[in-house]
DNA sequence: ATGCATGTTAGAGTGCACTCTAAGTCAAGC
DNA sequence: GCTTGACTTAGAGTGCACTCTAACATGCAT
């Protein structure tokens, strides 16, 4: 149970197993082991770094800034404050993003009410006709 | 001051002058009037609808997506009811994200806090050294 | 009248993140 | 032993949203 075959790994992680390999070109998984035939498996290190990296990616970060943060990983313990910053400063940027969001939702909302409006004065009273 | 020219546009909505045009093309914006010497400028109508497209754009609106409600727009007043559709369907979509974007930020806080306490554990009392 | 910023065009180029293709390998089940 | 399905590779292709190029036009400031 702790090693996932790929197509166990697909329905874990939500990624197709073109972009798993895609990853583990672009250096953002390494070491993934092979069985004796030469096929990938995941361990359950591996699933619980490919999550993370997803939340990376869902938050925006791109795969070189994501590249960074795990090339920090390699080189070893004593990057860990580095990696905290790069973590820290990606949050800020995220939290800038979702507070354009909302203010664009809101935008799209106030619209949303104004052609509520008219379609009422269109058709006014319509549940009584 | 109603009519923006290119610079003022660009300042005033904080797109470039590449990507207007872009978006004249890809008919977004369209009659947008041209001066005697056959430059553009932008009436304060058009800046609003910039700014909309804008906000549909931040939110992940991809320029089809966009298209097809702006081709409503210029179908007329009795598709209404139309694009409101689309624009709440939008919203559902970027609720969806919005609550996405915000399991992935935690993940990415959980994580930052991790190494917050790895590094007072390995530096304990550091302020008093 | 000359220089320069600001604009014009069609169309090519860029960067990103996948996504797919083609040709091949391997293990398990009938 | 043969088929089937999941896997392997290098490398090409896709789709999106810009972004830039080159060559030219216009109009204000000196």
């Amino acid at each position: 149970m702790s090693h996932l075959s790929v197509s166990e790994a697909v329905s874990e992680t939500g990624l197709s197993a073109h972009t798993l390999r895609y990853y583990e070109k672009e250096m953002l998984l390494y070491e993934v082991p092979r069985d004796s035939g030469g096929r990938r498996f995941y361990t359950r290190e591996l699933i619980a770094a490919i999550k993370f990296i997803s939340a990376l990616r869902a938050t925006g970060m791109s795969i070189h800034g994501i590249k960074d943060y795990i090339d920090l990983y390699r080189r070893g313990e004593h990057t860990a404050q580095q990696r905290m910053g790069l973590l820290q400063s990606h949050e800020e940027a995220v939290q800038a993003q979702l507070k354009e969001t909302r203010a664009s939702l809101n935008m799209i909302q106030r619209k949303i009410a104004l052609y509520q409006s008219q379609l009422d004065a269109a058709a006014p009273n319509k549940q009584r006709a």
